[in-house]
DNA sequence: GTGCAGTGTATTTTT
DNA sequence: TACACTGCAC
């Protein structure tokens, strides 16, 4: 028998995390909200089933939401229980899912060396199919087929299991999907829903399979489970049937993935699941300040759909959310920026700061604004493979890999030019069809067809020839010196080189240091099977960089200072999610500004803009219906620029947008405001809006505001003015935009 | 088969 | 705005 006063690491714990971490056997569930250290009760319970030698490493799988968390948590482990942590079954469910679609991969027509696609690529294959179909593409997206299909993957449906009422028949659905499916086996590819689907068919049909698997696998963790889907729930359902030694913890009111096909109905009827379940809910806070916890308990209450729950925490600081007007985007970003530089002259840590969007169109402008002047910052889940420099020399590793990859095949045939046109490749394409073999078989035979033309059947035959070249290199060649001299001598460096632009330059640079990341790996297989799913760049923050992600990405993180802007109708909530999905749309936004408030630690900065451009056209917005839902004493609101139109307490009909006054273009309005052009000319001209006037303000005195009228001065700190608005209350405001009277 | 001009449409979030 | 797609001239 072991002692627990032996396991120090369990005084990191309070009792109820102690329960959850000490109870080995059996069904866990830990419920509870953000920051109470359920990813620290998951941790350490791995590192305590070892240490108490209840399991062996081998026999622990544990699933995080992303890659880049489960590194983190490989690390926490081994820093208490040492380098036995690295042979724990531990990633994200696609990447465990590829493992074990991997090692039988023969079960279900695969073969071990598949590529895993991504949507474009997806889209581009179910685009062939509706062409093959003569669907007209206008009445009937491919996004539509796209979307259909991966939500029917995301419930782990496979063609043959999609009844007829689910299906409108006359769009011919189900039959896409079943070609779908048939194109991609025979490119020896799966997509991201294969890698939950076809695992969980796997265990579903070969019970010797399930067997091996259910004996292996002795406990299952599982980080974030309010954002499983059923696939997923399925597949651990049978994995872990044997034992029943599951843990899971997660918190309803963090559920951001509905549209993924995410239910957190999972999560909430963990304990009718899984008989026995300990179900443990943790209360105190250990991130945020009070005030901060108080504000996005607060909001997370307007939800209906929710179990709730008391969050405590010790945390005091006396900092309220603040909540900022600004007239523009741009501004915003200036404002971001500035606020920044103050905190740095606070002797802040970059690291410590993070600004959280809805949307990654945002991070444009204020990614721009941190380049000119100079602060440093990363971007979190921008992905470098998307770019189409690292597609096209990714879809040569593929086509070295994995030659029956038809999609890589088509990306590269004619990149660069090699004079083998849309018509030829369309001819390939029937072939391949009407056949039914690879393209790249296709292309080896070339000769024995009849209807392709001697000059390009002796270009298509050039090409195949240096592929084989290259594939027997694979074996003596380092990957990324093979890769090298596949670019050069395809000369695809010199397609770009010849364009001489700062562009294709930067194009150039990325594909070293592509070449860099390859040459991680011992094969390009190795690095090929990791680079589908890899999508968090590695960046380490020790220089001190300012992170800018989405709010989904923020999921897990913590940071002292959050800024969160865009918080205006239509962007956030998004009016997209409400038009779609109504109020379970809604209620979802709600939980990602729950999210992204909870990240802080001690400090929130929300901001919203008057007028942002969306396509290219002005719009004018309205503050976020989220903004009055935050409570009135805990925030503190300031108003960047006098040109802003609306302060978050102005009426606005959230049911019906249109019935609004003034909604559409602003520049409508704009165009008769005589401080619209003055406004522009301050905001593309001048860096900084910091005229700051020589008035020197004190308290007591009268002072206008031109939007709120007249005040008194309540407090004066510098240009940083409290004032008593007559009619609009308390605000706080920088002395150059109000007058003294 | 290639290149370019003109048109239309879209931005929600990701493994 | 910005990029993907189409149609047309060479
Ligand atoms: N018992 C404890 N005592 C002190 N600090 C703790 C304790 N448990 C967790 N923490 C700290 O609280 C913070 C939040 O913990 P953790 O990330 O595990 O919470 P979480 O519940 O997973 O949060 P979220 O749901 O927001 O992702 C971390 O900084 C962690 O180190």
């Amino acid at each position: 028998m072991y002692q627990f006063t032996d396991f120090e690491y369990l005084n990191t714990l309070n009792e109820e995390q102690k329960v959850a971490v000490k109870t080995l056997h059996g069904p866990v569930l830990v419920l509870s909200g953000a920051g109470t250290g359920k990813t620290r009760v998951l941790t350490t319970r791995i590192a305590h089933l070892l240490m108490t030698q209840t399991t062996k490493p081998w026999n622990i799988m544990a699933v995080t939401f992303t890659n880049k968390a489960a590194r983190e948590m490989k690390e926490r482990v081994s820093s208490i229980i040492g380098s036995a942590a690295e042979q724990i079954l531990m990633g994200t469910f696609h990447s465990l899912g590829a493992k074990m679609l991997r090692q039988h991969a023969e079960l279900v027509g695969l073969k071990k060396n598949f590529t895993i696609i991504d949507v474009d690529d997806q889209l581009k294959l179910i685009k062939q199919i509706l062409s093959n179909h003569n669907i007209d593409e206008k009445r009937l997206p491919a996004k539509l087929f796209l979307n259909i299909i991966n939500s029917w993957k995301d419930k782990g449906l496979t063609p043959d299991k999609i009844s007829d009422n689910l299906t409108n028949s006359t769009n011919n659905e189900k039959q896409i999907y079943q070609e779908y499916q048939i194109k991609l086996l025979q490119s020896n590819c799966v997509d991201f829903g294969d890698l939950l689907t076809q695992p969980l068919e796997l265990l579903r049909t070969n019970t010797d399979v399930l067997d091996q698997w259910q004996s292996k696998i002795s406990h299952i963790l599982i980080d974030e489970y309010q954002d499983t889907n059923t696939a997923q729930y399925l597949w651990i359902r049978l994995l872990c049937s044997k034992t029943n030694n599951i843990c899971c913890v997660g918190d309803d009111d963090q559920s951001i993935y509905g549209w993924r096909g995410a239910e957190v109905k999972n999560i909430l009827s963990f304990s009718k699941d899984f008989e026995n379940a300990k179900t443990i809910r943790l209360e105190q806070n250990y991130r945020s300040t009070k005030k901060i916890l108080e504000a996005a308990n607060c909001l997370i209450n307007k939800n209906n759909a929710r179990l709730g729950k008391n969050l405590w925490t010790q945390n005091n600081g006396d900092e309220n959310i603040e909540i900022s007007s600004v007239y523009d985007s741009s501004e915003e970003a200036i404002n971001i920026g500035e606020k920044i530089e103050e905190k740095i002259r606070d002797n802040k840590k970059l690291s410590e700061i993070a600004v959280l969007v809805r949307t990654i169109s945002q991070m444009r402008e204020i990614e721009e604004r941190f380049i000119s002047i100079g602060l440093p910052y990363r971007v979190v889940g921008t992905k470098f493979f998307d770019r189409l420099e690292i597609k096209d020399a990714i879809a040569y590793v593929r086509i070295l890999c994995n030659s029956s990859d038809n999609l890589a095949f088509e990306r590269v045939i004619n990149t660069p030019r090699r004079g083998i046109g849309s018509t030829t490749i369309k001819k390939l394409l029937d072939i391949s069809r009407l056949e039914d073999i690879q393209l790249f078989h296709v292309g080896e035979n070339i000769s024995t067809y009849e209807n392709i033309n001697l000059p390009t059947k002796d270009k298509i035959n050039k090409f195949i020839k240096q592929i084989n070249e290259w594939k027997t290199l694979k074996f003596t060649q380092e990957p990324s010196e093979l890769i090298d001299m596949v670019l050069e001598e395809t000369g695809y460096y010199e397609m770009w080189r010849n364009e001489n632009s700062e562009d294709a330059n930067t194009r150039i640079e990325n594909l070293k240091e592509l070449l860099i990341s390859i040459s991680k790996f011992d094969t390009l297989e190795g690095f090929l099977q990791h680079v589908s799913l890899m999508t968090d760049n590695e960046t380490n923050n020790i220089t001190g960089e300012v992170t800018l992600m989405t709010l989904h990405a923020s999921k897990g993180l913590e940071f002292e200072i959050i800024f969160l802007p865009g918080w205006e109708e239509g962007l956030f909530p998004s009016s997209r999610s409400l038009e779609d999905s109504g109020d379970v749309g809604l209620e979802e936004e709600r939980r990602l500004a729950y999210v992204g408030i909870t990240r802080a630690k001690y400090e929130v900065h929300i901001s919203y803009a008057s007028s942002r451009r969306i396509h290219g056209l002005w719009m004018s917005s309205f503050p976020s219906r989220f903004l009055k839902e935050l409570p009135e004493e805990l925030s503190s609101k300031v108003v960047v620029s006098d040109y802003n139109l609306y302060d978050e307490n102005i009426n606005y009909d959230y049911q019906n947008q249109t019935s609004n006054p003034g909604y559409g273009p602003a520049w409508k309005r704009f165009s008769n405001n005589t401080n619209y052009k003055q406004k522009l000319f301050i905001s593309s001209n001048s860096p900084k809006i910091k005229e700051i006037s020589n008035d020197e303000f004190k308290k007591g005195d009268r002072v206008f505001h031109i939007k709120f009228g007249m005040g008194r001065v309540a407090n004066a700190n510098g240009d940083k003015l409290e004032i008593h608005f007559d009619k609009a209350g308390n605000k706080k405001i920088k002395s150059n935009f109000v007058e003294k009277k």
